[in-house]
DNA sequence: TAACAGTATTGATATTTATCATACGTATCC
DNA sequence: GGATACGTATGATAAATATCAATACTGTTA
């Protein structure tokens, strides 16, 4: 459950403080500083239901978290994992009243979350702001899109690959690492069955290319990995 | 190859002016007006390269145009078909120096190209308008991402009466149409093999679902289509 | 502790999709 | 006019992926 909430961080001088607010008037940032909210979440945990109206923005300041929808007969599609320093449900909080998807923590995570109106206030009166928020959007939404389109061309090995390479390169970086997500929420997030993830991942183990304990993998040979990646 | 080009339209009296600039100053309009450009295209026509420069906001007045990129040896994908009142573009335009993607015409187009400067110029001035371009792209990006998402779940069947719904209802909004596209592009749009694009229209055909004489289509049984997208 | 639900695993099989081959029409280019 | 390229079309076959079935393991609850 929720383990934590309240505002105790100050955001002139927090650590996570992100690129966006870094040249924001000293007065709308006390602003936001006051207003904002922080929470904590454990693994599990839901952050935001698919519908739920939209009233803040929100800033995962440390863990991870997944982005997913809901589809036909209690089948779900993950969007994508968020990581830190990203402003989550961007892609949403101005053309929706409601959450077109839902957030899930998947790790012990932190976030902020900042009044909408203040944050369309701030826009309203700061256009350096907006544009830096449009940037901030704008590149979100390339990353989500194109880590799609290349999913969508991949077979299933290098589906499986492209993860384990995402996980241990971008997320982690490292070689050994906890999976945090089961293997049927790999299967939602690459676009592929249960069953499927679980051969891949063990045909990967059999020909030492990973390996596998439970929940734990540890990248064997990266270059044959990103070779499968790229394709095959 | 390029059929117009100049500076034509007063954007004020524009019939086909975007909700966009509904609320736009009155001298910023003016100046959109002035420096803004407008040229047609005929099918075929490339509008920008993929890696171009980018300088200009371009706005789709009418016509039809497929914005894809080029992936391994010389293979494309689709990634949508931009119809009139869009801002091409505008996934990239705020993210990127250049073009991640290529535009082409598919039928005689025109549009309108607005400095880039300009935009941020008055984006910076004008709390406003931002918020609104916020959410036209919030929008386009959702829309993208959704089609794309409802896609990667659909059988090939699904996808073929999903593309022949999309150009019957959302675009030529008739029963009967000329595909503005080649059974290779359907192909890349909606992510399988042209032969399987050709087999499945003949198949359609065959079940009086629709009716081909070459790039013309004629919806024959609209419920059954609907029901073959929706699932099967 | 037993019962239970969710997850992971593997094998056998069916279905879907891609690939390869061939043919034919049409437009283009010299 | 013939050569060439490209789009459309269909069939045969191979490969990729999903489905179904059975089992084991996990943690949780009664």
């Amino acid at each position: 459950m929720m383990t934590g909430m309240g505002n105790i961080t100050n955001c002139k001088t927090c650590i996570y403080r992100s690129y966006l607010f870094s040249n924001l008037q000293p007065g709308d940032l006390s602003r936001v500083s006051l207003s904002k909210k922080e929470k904590e979440y454990d693994p599990g945990d839901i952050i935001v239901r698919q519908g739920d109206k939209i009233t803040s923005f929100m800033y995962l300041k440390s863990g991870l978290l997944k982005i997913s929808r809901a589809i036909s007969d209690g089948k779900n599609q993950i969007i994508s994992i968020a990581r830190p320093l990203d402003f989550i449900g961007l892609l949403n909080v101005f053309s929706n009243n409601s959450y077109q998807f839902g957030i899930t923590a998947i790790e012990h995570s932190t976030l902020c979350f900042i009044d909408l109106k203040l944050m369309k206030d701030i826009i309203g009166k700061d256009g350096h702001f907006a544009l830096k928020l449009l940037e901030k959007m704008s590149g979100m939404n390339d990353m989500i899109m194109h880590n799609r389109l290349l999913i969508d061309q991949k077979n299933l090995r290098g589906r499986i690959a492209y993860i384990l390479l995402f996980f241990s390169q971008d997320v982690y970086k490292k070689d050994k690492f906890s999976l945090p997500v089961s293997r049927k929420e790999i299967a939602e997030l690459i676009n592929m069955r249960t069953e499927n993830v679980i051969r891949i991942l063990s045909e990967f183990r059999r020909d030492r290319i990973i390996g596998i304990e439970g929940k734990i993998i540890r990248i064997l040979d990266r270059d044959k990995l990103i070779r499968i990646a790229e394709f095959g």
